[in-house]
DNA sequence: GCTAATATATGACTATGACATATAACAAGC
DNA sequence: GCTTGTTATATGTCATAGTCATATATTAGC
């Protein structure tokens, strides 16, 4: 699908019954960290516990996941192995390295400091819009929660 | 400077005397809608209302933000018009239209989801590390409130 | 055989950010 | 005149990241 009709998907359209949020950039790989932080897994079971911790908002694009799982690999980040034959298809079973706790640890730090801007910005959006801020409820409900009907 | 030999400049590099955090992506589009609700301002003053007003940690890449108001312009969020003959170099001023608007109150609403997104990311995250945030393997609880199917 | 779930991966496109470089008007100093 | 610094806008190149679509293979259930 394109989408250079002047803007991007989520400014005006929708999705699953609501209208779409601007994407959460940059969330996913200290996800995945996270979540390997506690033993190894493989693409497929990150996607599902990535659903059932809720670390995301929203379902996870499979291809983007293993896409930046082998980017993390290649920044050193997680180490991948083949599993031995077993039930099902083969899995690249993924464990966090050393360097990745580390990050695990810089990302929190980073986190914290961006609620910090955030804030920073939902206090000025009061203090412009008032504090009710006008905030359209399109953006604020799970997009799962509240099925518009149609039309 | 090339940096595609195994990893992100912030990871592990230095800059400004102290290590890099992780990036933080799709910020600058909000923080100028914001800026511009007070009243329409050119670029290279909005540059400067974004480190007066704090909403971006650190320095702003200028190349990085005329290529953003450009194309927020396309979007339909801002207009643009050159400023009459005046002291110094001409400048394109920019003015947030009534999508601009609605845009930042949608953004309001991300951010606010956002927020909730990140603090349930430290939650788990001090659950594995614990307070602290760096203690010693030997405080990492066994989590049995997910189910753990490794591989 | 057919379908669905599991599992990994790539192609094409867009959005965003970091760093470097180019261009130009103007003011202050020599 | 010339140089330097500030203001002001813009482009080039590369990397990271997200979205949507598609390809491939295994296995379980019918």
């Amino acid at each position: 699908m394109h989408h250079g009709f002047g803007g991007p998907p989520w400014h005006g359209g929708k999705r699953g019954g609501s209208f779409m949020q601007p994407p959460v950039w940059g969330f996913l790989q200290p996800c995945l960290l996270l979540v390997l932080t506690d033993g190894p897994k493989h693409g497929y079971s990150l996607m599902e516990q990535l659903s059932q911790r809720q670390l995301l908002g929203g379902e996870v694009d499979v291809g983007n996941l293993y896409r930046t799982l082998r980017r993390m690999e290649a920044e050193g980040l997680v180490l991948s192995n083949w599993s031995g034959p077993g039930p099902g298809p083969n899995k690249r079973v993924y464990q966090i390295t050393p360097q990745g706790t580390e990050m695990v640890r810089r990302w929190a730090g980073a986190l914290e400091q961006r609620t910090r801007l955030i804030n920073r910005f939902l206090e000025q959006f009061h203090r412009s819009f008032g504090p009710e801020g006008g905030i359209s409820l399109d953006a604020i409900p799970n997009s799962d929660e509240y099925e518009d009907n149609p039309i």
